[in-house]
DNA sequence: TAGCCTATTGGCCGATCGGCCAACTGTCTG
DNA sequence: CAGACAGTTGGCCGATCGGCCAATAGGCTA
C-alpha cells in the first residue's frame, strides 16, 4: 500500500524523461525570476491578470508552477512585480525624454511626437496600461514616480508660458493630460480604427496621417492665438 | 438505493423551500431576460466578462444558472447580448445628437460639450468601451452602427470645413477621433486622476476645469486662425 | 568531505468554473 | 379537458483554478 493513488512521494525510479536534452540547467534563480516575469509580462499583457493562469506562465516559462510560488509568493504578487518591472522601464524612460526636451518654443510638439512614437514602438505599454485602469476598481498603487512626471512637466510647461510660447490660460496639468490621451487614446483604439477605415491605407501610414493632424490640433490649441 | 449520492431526479418531497413568499414569481420570460441581462451588465462592467461568473449573476437576478443557459445559450453569448443591449443604446443617443446638432459654427463645441456630459453621467459606457478595447484580440465585431456614426460626423464636419468654420486642413475623420478621445481620456484615468491631484478639489469642480481646457484646447486647434 | 540552505519538482487539495441533463410546472392551444 | 411546449429547477460533471506540501537535488561554506 505504499504506492497508493495517494502517495505524493517522489517516485525514485526517476523516470527517463528529461534524460535527452540535458545542455542546460543549472540552478539559476535570478535567470529563473527572470524567465517567470518574461512570461508573465507577455501572457498578462495579452490575457490580462484574470485571464491569464499560472499553469500558462509556468509553461511558457518553462518551469513548475511550485517554483513561481517559491519566487513570488502568490499570483497577485508577481502581478504586481510584473507592473512594477514594467513601469519602472517606463517611468526612467519618460523622465529621460523630460529632462531631456527642450525648455522653449518647441517643448510641447517634441514631447507629443516623442509619446506618439513611443506608443507606436511599444505597444505592451499600452495595454498595460489598459489593464490597469480597467482592473483598478480598488485603485492601483498611485505611483509617486507618475506624480513626479506630471510635476516636471508642469515646470516645464510653466517655463514656456512665462516664456509666452504657450497659452497662460491654460491649466499645465490639462496640457499634459491632453497630450497623454490624444497618443494614448489613438493606440488603444488603433485595432479598431483599422477597421472602420476600409481604405487600403497600411497601418503606419495611417499613423503618420494621425500624427500629423493631432500635432496640429494640439499645438494650434495650446499656442497663443496670434492676435484677438 | 433510490436515494444514493448519484441520484439527481427532483425529490417528490418537495422539502418546504420556497412555501414563505410566493407573493411573486409567475412565469415571464421577458422579465427574465431583463433580469439576467440587468444582472450581467452590472457585474460584467465592474469585473469584465472574465472575471464575472455565471454563477454571480444567476444569483443577482434570482435565477438558476440554467435558465441563463435556456435563454441565452452560453456565457459568450450573453456578453455579446449585453453588449449588443448597451451599444443599441449608445449609438441611437449618439446618432440622435449628431443629427440634433447644429451644422454651422458651434457644431464641434457642442459636440465634444454633449460627449463629455454624456459619458459624465454614464461612467458604464466608459468601462464598456475600455473592456471591449483590452478584451479584443480578436477584434469586437465592427460594429456597423460605429461607422455609420462616423460618416454623420464627417459629413457635418465637411459642411462646416467648406463654410470656412473649421480648418480645412485637416481630415475629418481624425477631428472626430480626437473629440472622443479627449473625454474619453479623461474619464478613463479619473480615478488615478483624483489621486494624482492632492488638492481639496472636489471631482466635478475638478471636471469642469478640464472640460473648459479641453473645449479651449480642441476649438483652438480646429478652428481656423484668424490671420497667417 | 559533511552539512546546510534553497532552488526545484511532482502530486494533491478544495473551490469554482461553464455547461449539461432529467424532471417539474405553468401556460397556451386544440 | 388533454396534450404539447417552453420556462424553470436542482444536481452533477470534467476541467481548471490558485495554492500547498513533502521530497529531491544542486551548490556553497566550514
Amino acid at each position: 500500500m505504499a504506492i497508493l493513488i495517494g502517495d505524493q512521494r517522489p517516485r525514485d525510479e526517476s523516470g527517463a524523461a528529461d534524460a535527452a536534452e540535458e545542455t542546460r540547467r543549472r540552478r539559476d534563480p535570478e535567470a529563473t525570476r527572470k524567465a517567470i516575469l518574461d512570461a508573465g509580462e507577455e501572457l498578462f499583457v495579452r490575457n490580462g491578470p484574470i485571464g491569464t493562469s499560472l499553469s500558462q506562465i509556468a509553461k511558457k516559462a518553462g518551469v513548475t508552477k511550485s517554483l513561481i510560488h517559491h519566487h513570488f509568493g502568490s499570483k497577485e504578487e508577481l502581478w504586481q512585480g510584473v507592473q512594477r518591472r514594467h513601469f519602472r522601464k517606463y517611468f526612467e524612460l519618460q523622465k529621460r525624454m523630460i529632462q531631456e526636451s527642450s525648455s522653449t518654443a518647441e517643448l510641447l510638439e517634441e514631447s507629443i511626437v516623442a509619446y506618439f512614437r513611443f506608443l507606436q514602438q511599444d505597444p505592451k505599454s499600452v495595454r498595460f496600461f489598459s489593464w490597469t485602469l480597467v482592473e483598478g476598481e480598488d485603485g492601483h498603487c498611485p505611483m509617486d514616480e507618475e506624480k513626479e512626471l506630471f510635476e516636471l512637466g508642469i515646470e516645464k510647461i510653466r517655463e514656456a508660458q512665462a516664456a509666452g510660447e504657450i497659452r497662460d490660460d491654460l491649466e499645465p496639468f490639462f496640457i499634459i493630460k491632453t497630450l497623454i490621451s490624444l497618443p494614448m487614446a489613438w493606440f488603444q483604439t488603433h485595432e479598431d480604427t483599422r477597421a472602420l477605415v476600409d481604405s487600403e491605407i497600411d497601418a503606419a501610414g495611417l499613423d503618420e496621417m494621425y500624427l500629423r493632424d493631432m500635432v496640429e490640433i494640439f499645438l494650434g490649441g495650446v499656442r497663443p492665438r496670434p492676435t484677438s
